[in-house]
DNA sequence: TGTTAGCACTCGATGAGTTAGAGTGCTAAT
DNA sequence: ATTAGCACTCTAACTCATCGAGTGCTAACA
């Protein structure tokens, strides 16, 4: 059953209401804050048929109404506009990112930064998973006879190194037969795909110390894509909450912030997100009932993709934060193209 | 002025009971529960006494009393005695600790977890500060025209590495001999005095390219120099403390995390301790005034230094606590002996 | 002189009772 | 269909009385 245009904007009027005062919403002040042309009396009707049809709830008899989960579910699908940030916005998203242009990482944190300041929300964001990444070259180095540097090169130019410790000896020139030997073996395949196959057994001879090499150097191997796997997660500005009166009270507190202590499960939840703009509205998510989530992507070298997200009470400014959050992936994005190599200082970290 | 024995008495069984119940003590409630032989009158003149000399304090007329920061570092310095772990405790952190032991941060981090789990406070364990681990050589290598890998090995076996994109076109020969060069003037020499000393501009030779390649290379070496100074800090727990009653107001609890959400500040603060088992106390300490802060240190190769912390309310059972840290820094400085080689699958990363 | 019993007093915590006000829901008039 | 009017509901805030834990003082006691 579809509403009224004047029930529409009664919802908008009550839902803008809400989100600015975190308090129940009358009929009374939606009459005279909203010029919709009608007495409390026809707007209390409304409200009325709107909480039947699961819109609005009412706190107890006495009180205003508040939005549902619905209610912003259909503000956010169907109502409501893209906001222009503001130029002090904007600029600030610049400036900062920029500054941090040529370092990976701390430009992500930065933008996680940048996104709990001007929404004072909490927010994080996270550095893209890495399984579709190809392994371009591993190379194993001499340090001393019982401690080589294991060094795994993608194809997008990141790289892990590990330091091993044997308790055998080897030569120089076993490592070079071993890391051509794994480099042909590797090269061109993704990290998930590695990481599933099977362990290659031949390393094109039967030497018994290569073997042993071999045996000795495999499970760091395998370790270490498993930790360029791990994609790095940003959290900031958790503290924002407590500035709400939906955290006002300990518990809800307390239970804000044991979910983000969580790192590992929260990382794993936010991968499975779909691309773009998401919005999750309160029992829309699995825990964090009674909170938004909305995040968006950014993708590196136009392929790879990362997160960020704001997290908060369902009551927020959903307009502005998607907006923020699309003007900033948007240039993160533009950050992490492919450069030509013509910017900066001629180096570009990664 | 020096406590008689009797007063030492009542104060450490003012602080037990205290500790143990988080409420102001009454004189009946230690005369009932700890034989002292006297009657609560006694203890209430002893209390004055004690309260007029600093050790207890008052929160109105009709109260308890409630030790003071003086107290509890009169406890902490002379009364407290060293407590045996729980057969359960020590069993938890050797096979926890065991279980990691080949992965250096991972391991780090364990240990706060184990620290916050046993204590239910907040904790955090730091990496060794990189300050005077000397350079054992540097590599760039070739991956292709315009992208280099750079690489810094420590002498300890900590590698650090960046990938570069140029604006110039480089070749295998160039990297190798700035690699040997930059080896020559730099093996052998701290991580803190390379960065205080200025660019040493002679590359061996005139080649223009090669002093171009130079002008790219160094900011980013610098720069990655800088990055294996930064010691990570894990923290662990922090929600525990909602647990206490001491942070049962929104406003307390807030300011707890946002001291360590500024994780830059604190990790100073506690690059700053000195070595060994320190307790800091309330006012003692320069911010967290109502918070106790015991650190410990644990050794790496039995030389550099790394620490992990608790950080609670003053009412904290100091005598456990420093007891665990105690044990837990020994377990950690064992782990990380320099061994040799003779363990696990015969491999161990840093 | 140190210790103790006794007792008046203080002060926060608890709970009951009251009131004010915001807001609804219904009815009847427009 | 809309609206004015009004009774009703419910919470938040406030007051007031009571309770009890605990002190501090005094006087008696060993």
């Amino acid at each position: 059953m579809d509403l009224s245009e004047r029930q529409l904007q009664i919802l908008q009027a009550i839902i803008t209401d809400y989100v600015e005062n975190a308090e129940p919403v009358g009929s009374r002040s939606i009459a005279k804050k909203y010029d919709l042309g009608v007495s409390p009396a026809t707007i209390r009707n409304e409200m009325s048929d709107l909480e039947e049809m699961g819109y609005l709830t009412h706190p107890h008899t006495s009180a205003g109404r508040v939005p549902s989960d619905k209610a912003y579910r259909l503000y956010v699908n169907n109502l409501m506009k893209r906001k222009n940030l503001s130029a002090k916005d904007k600029k600030m998203i610049n400036d900062r990112l920029s500054a941090s242009r040529d370092e990976f990482d701390r430009t992500i944190r930065h933008a996680a930064e940048l996104l709990s300041e001007i929404t004072q929300l909490a927010s994080f964001a996270m550095t893209p998973a890495a399984n579709e990444e190809t392994i371009s070259f591993i190379r194993l180095m001499h340090v001393d006879d019982r401690t080589l540097i294991l060094m795994i090169v993608s194809e997008s130019g990141n790289v892990t190194n590990t330091t091993l410790r044997l308790n055998c000896d080897c030569t120089q020139e076993m490592l070079e037969l071993l890391s051509k030997n794994m480099t042909v073996n590797y090269k061109g395949r993704t990290l998930d795909d590695v990481l599933k196959s099977e362990i290659i057994e031949d390393v094109g001879t039967d030497i018994e110390a290569m073997n042993q090499l071999r045996g000795s150097v495999m499970p760091s191997f395998m370790r270490t894509l498993e930790d360029m796997l791990n994609v790095n997660l940003y959290m900031e500005g958790m503290t924002n909450i407590f500035n709400l009166p939906e955290y006002s009270s300990i518990d809800r507190a307390r239970d804000f912030m044991e979910l983000f202590a969580q790192k590992d499960w929260f990382t794993q939840k936010m991968l499975a997100r779909d691309e773009g703009v998401v919005v999750t509205i309160g029992e829309e998510n699995e825990s964090l009932k009674d909170c938004t989530l909305i995040t968006a992507t950014y993708h590196v070298d136009g392929k790879m993709v990362g997160k960020i997200g704001v997290i908060g009470p369902t009551r927020m400014k959903y307009d502005e934060i998607t907006s923020i959050m699309e003007y900033l992936t948007n240039n993160l994005s533009e950050t992490f193209k492919l450069t030509d190599g013509s910017s900066g200082d001629g180096t570009e970290d990664r």
